[in-house]
DNA sequence: TATGAATGAGTCTTCATTCAT
DNA sequence: CATGAATGAAGACTCATTCAT
């Protein structure tokens, strides 16, 4: 009953497992000396950045070499030339990308010692001010931490050990004890209530830009609802 | 080699794009007669918990039909016999598993039209409760509503108007006019940020399984927390 | 070159292996008892009609029997019932179709023994006579006799044996020693001419249908052609 | 059984949809690299012409790109990397073998436009010429062309126009009204006879070398005879 | 450096056929 | 009689990877 209902759509929508038509034929780029004259690292470092724009658009393993290939005017044979397999591909974006990313973060809980609201809400607007520099880390956080069998989850806990999140917890759990913080909230949460009220508007917002209700979404929109929702929760002041 | 080789681990990790193999081996149900003698119907329901499940857990694109017939004890061709194609699969699900769960969430602003605080903090329990009866609703979201070229998100709006969505943000617009809504909140962000703080924790709690520091959150923990936030804040009462 | 130019089109024209979509759905006669309630015999006959229509139409390699059924209102597995294997169904369509319709065709060269010319002429008129009784035969002919890796030939050859040729050969032979008929003529061309004049056009009838310029044609039409280039070629008499 | 069993010789034959076992089992050309060390555009060629032949022997529905590969001695991949599918290959074959063979022919009724006799058996002595020397154009024109649902009628017919066509039924017509041409013939059928007396035979000379009664004809015994029937019939002149 | 050529393995899908009911 | 369920074998197509030049 219900199944054959749907037939009738299903030829209009993107199908489920082939790749949906490439959304930007995109100027098409041939093959050849790419456009800057550059060469050696720099062509290296082109394969980086369009590399990590497909995956945090397609997602890591539905983004083939071909695409980033032909999206950075490479042959497909390129990109194994400077990244002899996939996996190591993603190992260089981890180095090279992320560990940078997370060091432009800092450490706001270490920098506000006194404050932890501030601390908190400082989090949250660097999280954004990041995600503008490099709107890449939204979407890819989403898939690739959040997600279940994401594929940046493990790479990056072999990178960045466990000591910062104990740290962070540590302090929370001093602030709650000192009454600085909500009791009831758990510690262990805090980073991740953070991320969830940033990070996942940050990566709807592409989708948004169709969307009339909330095309004029801008990320200071989104900081200002966050630091309000985190300092003093829906109700009025 | 010029690549920073990190080659050293690489060949320990699961590969990025080969498929890793199967997570869980599974008792490795042989095709054949299935356990139960069940027949038809319980067959195909069989066949959907499976495949939600999967689509969960890896994503609806990177979930092969053939790792939805072995998980589920068929053959590949089992899974075309009664869903004609990988498509078709997709459009029942929706139909059949969330339309239905769509039901259960039913209408917090709506039901509570005198106290947005407390629709609010309802809205977030109810999405735990609902999340715990339907394990896969969480990751699911995050992965394929969420994350940009998701392949719910489409089809949600297919099934679902907009309806729903502007009703309540009337309603929320309402109350902040009234005063009984924090003013600096952005409305059409307060619905995702519920998501934010109760779906995001779920879909990494099944990671969490494994790491001391967050190994014994259960769901209460993060309804907890997620109300404790959204009705006031991180600072204490 | 010419290569890439022909992309743009592609799309638009039937696939060249993947069946192109059942042109007419049909009322989709569902299975269980068929339009009429006669049973057994009838059944089977029926079977056998449109097996040789959706033969004659697309092929009978590109038939599956899952077309035929649905077509005739069965289950694939009736098919199987009626005619235990595709081959088997083959035999029996040649058995209880074709070689009835080769009996209506006659012996024309043994009826008129002493006027060729008009035995040839009468050959061609009693193969659009039973082209217009038997629509499949035409295009049959063409793709399964015609067509090299034809699929009845070889069947053709095992009922009916060389003798009845051997006959036809045999009097156009003597006809030409007596002078009765054109010595430039091969003989054992002479049947595949009356074929070619006459089961080619009929074959391509259907597609004339939509084309301005022929669909007027009648069988008559054809006939008369026939018999008009048969007699006297086209130089005017 | 019901079914007026023929199984006895069943088995012994060819299987009516499993494709036949490769007629000529061929030297075996295995993968690896082609006997000549040509590449690139040799390649390219040699599958082209290798598809050719076997649409011509099998029909185009009926071969499949795995066929074409192993008798040109690739992996199936190979046919891929050429011809990005199935489809792309027919396009390249009609651009590149098709539409010169086309050129091939010329406008008989152009160039012999005082002698209309003349001008048919011309077109008859050339549709021999070339496909003596394009033997896969007679079986694939009766195949796909004269055929219903043929693919490649449709795919001529947006290359050439009908200009050509309307053309020639004009110079046919008026040859009538000068009684240059016999009254009787419908014009439209003109073409269509001479190929139904060049062509058909030609595409069964193939099967005919096994015929004891018709291994001996050549093409000139096909002109001979298709030429003398059409300028006189078969009468004695 | 760069790339065209080549391929093995895998993915979706179709289909004739079988079988228990 | 009839059919739903089930499957093995094949076919088109994709992709990471390799290699000779």
């Amino acid at each position: 009953m219900t199944t054959k209902s749907t037939t009738g759509t299903t030829a209009a929508r993107p199908a489920a497992r082939q790749k949906q038509s490439k959304p930007e034929p995109a100027p098409a780029r041939r093959p050849g000396r790419p456009a800057g004259s550059a060469r050696g690292p720099e062509q290296r470092a082109r394969l980086l950045d369009v590399a990590l724009t497909l995956f945090a658009q397609r997602g890591i393993l539905d983004t083939t070499l071909g695409e980033i290939a032909r999206e950075a005017g490479f042959t497909p044979a390129m990109v194994h030339y400077y990244f002899k397999t996939r996996d190591q591909l993603l190992d260089v974006l981890i180095d090279e990308r992320f560990v940078p990313l997370r060091a432009e973060l800092g450490s706001p809980f270490r920098e506000h010692p006194d404050d932890p609201v501030a601390a908190i809400a400082y989090l949250a607007q660097r999280l954004i001010d990041v995600s503008t520099r490099h709107p890449w880390f939204p979407p890819l956080w989403v898939r690739e931490v959040i997600s279940e069998g994401g594929l940046l989850k493990q790479r990056m806990h072999e990178r960045f050990g466990t000591a910062h999140q104990r740290a962070a917890l540590a302090a929370i759990r001093k602030w709650q004890r000192e009454g600085r913080l909500d009791r009831d909230l758990e510690p262990s949460l805090v980073f991740t209530s953070v991320l969830g009220l940033t990070i996942v508007p940050l990566a709807m917002s592409k989708k948004w830009r169709n969307d009339p209700l909330r095309k004029s979404l801008s990320p200071d929109d989104i900081a200002r609802h966050a630091v309000a929702l985190l300092t003093h929760g829906v109700a009025p002041r």
